[in-house]
DNA sequence: TAGATTGTTAATCGATTAACAATC
DNA sequence: TAGATTGTTAATCGATTAACAATC
């Protein structure tokens, strides 16, 4: 979700290697990659090219080059990359490698979704435990992780480390849901509430804001039917067109 | 969501007030400005400048300025813009007057989150009925929605005139369910499935692209760590640091 | 009036793309 | 070798920000 989003991002940005900041839209590309390159793994096919990157991504390649050299891969000419050694390269860059175990309060439907999507533990997320203030959901099992009261969530993070906090409450409990993970010392937050969060300085936060992502689209949709009627079979078929 | 992020949007943006095309990163802005105008509407502030929703937005005045113009709306010198007028310009800037119906499809726990959001609704969105292929959800009502079965979706979104498709299965699913609601003559695609959709090119697609967002929280944790331990205090309190 | 704020034009900044040299 | 592809530097493009005139 971007959506960005969403996308001013006041801090600068530098990474390991040195070669500078990276930009923000070149980050968000990245998993987008490491997504094509495990299916070109399960192909059977060990090397690849930016060209075919960017064919293959609607991408063009040198903006794929570019991208690529943020995580210190280095390609060969004539040959391009190695496919096994790019997906490395990429989880590493991300700290896929360094697992997150992360908390999640608000089990709900989408903190249920969230808790049952086992595919997050292949790109360093481990939710371990959810927490709720509804004395009914608190005890239960979620896809076998337990619902545990809010007021035990602070004392908990801080005793098992833990850095990352999901927030997936309605709007209203999200503030306050906010200020108990940073009492619990959490230093990065992934919010779904629809809410703005006033945080400290030092933590991170990412929200996914669906309206924005709405309004692009219902903007998108309302400009089609100002416009003459779309032509049926116009251009019939093929281009991958997606955004977000 | 993010994004974007995800954020090369390949056709040109124009927009009716005829100021030339609108900037993406604008028209993500405009639902944050929407939710804070009805906040301020709410504590009966009449009206408001630049600087001051600047000021509570993080966003430089003359930023907020330049995005208001889009929506064609008219400031007076010295006392800004009326709230109410500014929040009925964003929205039937973005299209939120005549409201989309939608069909969703996938009744997990995801598609139901979205179906519980009667939010939606006053962001000029109405998902008017679900769609599963699995049997045991078949016939099941879901927050007051009925769930069909997905080969009765292309026949019915023609009848019905519904332009707007959402996707809430797995990433396997979701090419086979994209492909029918393309038959059944919709023209908008809000894709929460992590899978790149192959689409006709009239056919707009946003995908909410989780791992993108995942991808770039994570690398900035990960970045935490390598630097020096962060103090406890430094900049204890008060801004609002949210982006994604 | 003086000062605050809008609207607008010009400058800046950052991401993307083009051009080209280096390499296999 | 010739050609494909990487790596890198320079040019372009678009969004943001600065500067300033117009207006209430």
């Amino acid at each position: 979700m971007v959506i960005d989003i969403n996308l001013s991002n006041p801090e600068a940005i530098h990474h390991p290697a040195g070669q500078g900041p990276i930009p923000q839209p070149s980050l968000n590309r990245m998993s987008q990659y490491h997504h094509y390159l495990m299916e070109l793994q399960d192909q059977g096919i060990d090397r690849v090219s930016c060209s075919r990157i960017g064919a293959d991504l609607n991408l063009v390649p040198v903006q794929v080059r570019k991208d690529l050299q943020y995580t210190g891969i280095i390609g060969k000419p004539k040959t391009g990359y190695v496919v096994a050694e790019l997906i490395l390269a990429i989880e590493s860059f991300l700290g896929w490698n360094n697992v997150n175990e992360a908390f999640l309060v608000g089990a709900g439907n989408l903190g249920t979704a969230l808790l049952g999507h086992e595919r997050f533990t292949k790109f360093g997320l481990q939710i371990v435990a959810a927490f709720d203030s509804d004395p009914s959901k608190i005890g239960q099992w979620v896809h076998g992780k337990a619902v545990l009261p809010l007021d035990k969530l602070a004392d908990l993070a801080q005793r098992m480390s833990i850095h990352l906090g999901i927030i997936t409450t309605p709007a209203e409990a999200a503030q306050t849901v906010a200020d108990e993970m940073i009492r619990g010392g959490i230093q990065a937050i992934w919010n779904f509430a629809p809410a703005r969060l006033k945080v400290p300085t030092h933590v991170i936060v990412h929200s996914e804001d669906l309206y924005s992502s709405l309004a692009s689209l219902s903007w998108k949709l309302a400009q089609r039917f100002h416009v003459p009627i779309q032509q049926e079979g116009g251009t019939p078929d093929g281009v991958d067109a997606n955004c977000g």
